[in-house]
DNA sequence: TTGTAGGCGTTATCAT
DNA sequence: ATGATAACGCCTACAA
């Protein structure tokens, strides 16, 4: 019967023992040759390199990674790519890995602590030489692995309380303080705020900052101001809703998010309520539809790209020497746009 | 002086034959336990993973890559991983490549061509299985490469006229024809397109929609009605302005893309124009913030993370067998929210 | 069921 | 400047 094979002439893969052949040299030299050392006659190897050429040779990077003992790559385990967030740092990330040379494993737990645990467990499977982990949960469970496995870690935006690990991360609270002091300006003094309901570090650090805000400006805090989205636009969208069922509401909102303030504008606009004329609202992060929102929104700007340039320059740091955790804080920086108004 | 060394006492790496003498076998008995290999007794099957465990050994992928001679890698190569369209078709991806047993080598071409072959050569040398590149212009380049070295490739909405590579697409010409029966269904005949100025294939094919949609209502084509954005926001509302210049003023305006409507309709509001009741606005994508425009955006829907899991199993099932280049159309769905109504 | 031997494609360490 | 030779850590016959 017929083969059904399919790999009909598939050329044999070269290696840099066929190119020495090929050369007429051994195949040391044509190693030598292919990453340009300076020991081997610059005529030799502009031979080499001619003919690996022509014979589309490309050396084995796996090969490479089995002997030198590094991969050149670096995992990246996020909780969810298509998260506008994520997306950024992901970006600066994989800008400054690419331009040191380092390939980057990107891997999506869905928000999933238990398939993050299994995420970083391939990655020192597959020998990368450092790890990055957004929005972690868990981030303090690596501290073994990182022990014995001798990976380098470092995460962006830990949401675990309690860091002994390297991260970088924004100042929330402080962040949600400047909020506060600008709405408190423009004469508001009924300020809600829309959380998360995850229980995530950020979402609790901002709450800590909006308190300390309405302590600055000696106001009562109330709970049935705090209400809780899920991070999300839709999540907060029905947040909104409730906070306008209040038999007083609030004359300002801060957002744990833009993606939250997205939805809760989305309910102030269905109850027919203008911003800022008759509520203010605010968010964070600053994403790229901030300034298109109608109106555009007031918000707090995240370095999101920078961080994760930053996080990765720690992780390039780390990985040529080991030195103790360290959690670097950035300053988020308060953009006025025109969601924000004086109370009435 | 001090030695400044940091490996301090870095437990050296354990490979299988340091399980294997403490467990009393041979490495390839410690190989096989380790992937339950039903050829190895269940009891010191248990022991040796037992060991493995409580000495956090994990077998060496790269090592296994070099013999199995399949990395059980993909290479994926987008333009721009901060772009929510793209994030979500690699969502799919990655999910799926998950699934299977795949993990995805990430790499951001920041929509350089150039950059992106580069990319490319970089993914065979590390020996992936497969490579998905998303929105190449180059597409047809690859030819060659993959001739040569084997690894099959797959394209989500190639962007170079002439097809011979397998990929999977929307069907942007419908789509757009779609639209416009929509619109004209509406009452409106002066219909503007506001398309991307890059000469991408996504973009001469929605134009192409454009015109079948006037051609079927018998409408002129007016050269005027074209302004070209730069497929986002900014830029959109630039090309918004200078529809707004002219001196008859269209009824209705298809974008793009729905970055370029959110930046259209930032620019309508700004001159106090209200849609739809004096203009009617559509998108393309269904992105997230398109329920949470205001109005609510009228737009196609794309399924992107079932094409990005298209592409994929696609993928998967050339990595076992490769078959002649096949392009795979999805069909966009016209989601009618509030940004559409009858022509004045 | 388990062990032995050889090789996957490089780099590293010696010689020459 | 170049070559032999030995790892790197695993898998796959094949033999026992």
């Amino acid at each position: 019967m017929a083969a059904v094979s399919s790999e009909a002439k598939m050329p044999p893969r070269l290696s840099i023992k066929d190119i020495a052949v090929l050369a007429n040299v051994s195949h040391p030299t044509v190693s030598r040759a292919l990453k340009g050392s300076p020991l081997v006659n610059p005529e030799t190897a502009a031979r080499i390199r001619q003919i690996a050429e022509q014979h589309h040779f490309h050396v084995s990077a796996v090969a490479q990674g089995l002997v030198t003992r590094q991969t050149l790559a670096i995992g990246l385990a996020v909780t969810s790519i298509a998260d506008p967030f994520t997306a950024e740092v992901v970006r600066g990330i994989e800008e400054n890995a690419n331009r040191h040379g380092y390939c980057v494993l990107l891997n999506d737990s869905n928000a999933d602590p238990a398939r993050e645990r299994e995420i970083v467990r391939q990655f020192v499977e597959r020998r990368v030489d450092g790890i990055i982990v957004t929005s972690s949960r868990v981030g303090a469970l690596y501290l073994p692995l990182l022990e014995t496995s001798g990976v380098p870690i470092v995460l962006v935006n830990d949401q675990h309380e309690g860091r002994s690990i390297h991260s970088v991360m924004v100042d929330n609270r402080h962040g949600l303080a400047m909020v506060l002091a600008h709405l408190v300006a423009l004469g508001h003094r009924r300020i809600a705020y829309l959380g998360d309901r995850f229980g995530s570090a950020s979402d609790t650090e901002r709450l800590a900052g909006y308190r300390d805000g309405l302590r600055a400006a000696g106001i009562a805090f109330r709970r049935e101001l705090i209400v809780r989205g899920d991070g999300r636009a839709e999540g907060a969208r029905a947040a909104m809703d409730e906070l306008l069922r209040l038999p007083q509401r609030p004359t300002a909102v801060c957002c744990y998010n833009d993606m939250s303030a997205l939805g809760a504008l989305r309910s102030l606009h269905d109850h027919d309520l203008r911003v800022p004329e008759d509520l203010s609202l605010t968010g964070f992060d600053d994403l790229f539809f901030a300034p298109f929102m109608v109106p555009a929104l007031t918000t707090l700007r995240q370095p999101m790209r920078e961080m994760g340039r930053l996080a990765m320059t720690t992780l390039l740091r780390l990985m040529r020497q080991k030195s103790p955790p360290e959690t670097i804080t950035v300053q988020p920086e308060l953009i006025l746009r025109h969601s924000t108004g004086s109370a009435r």
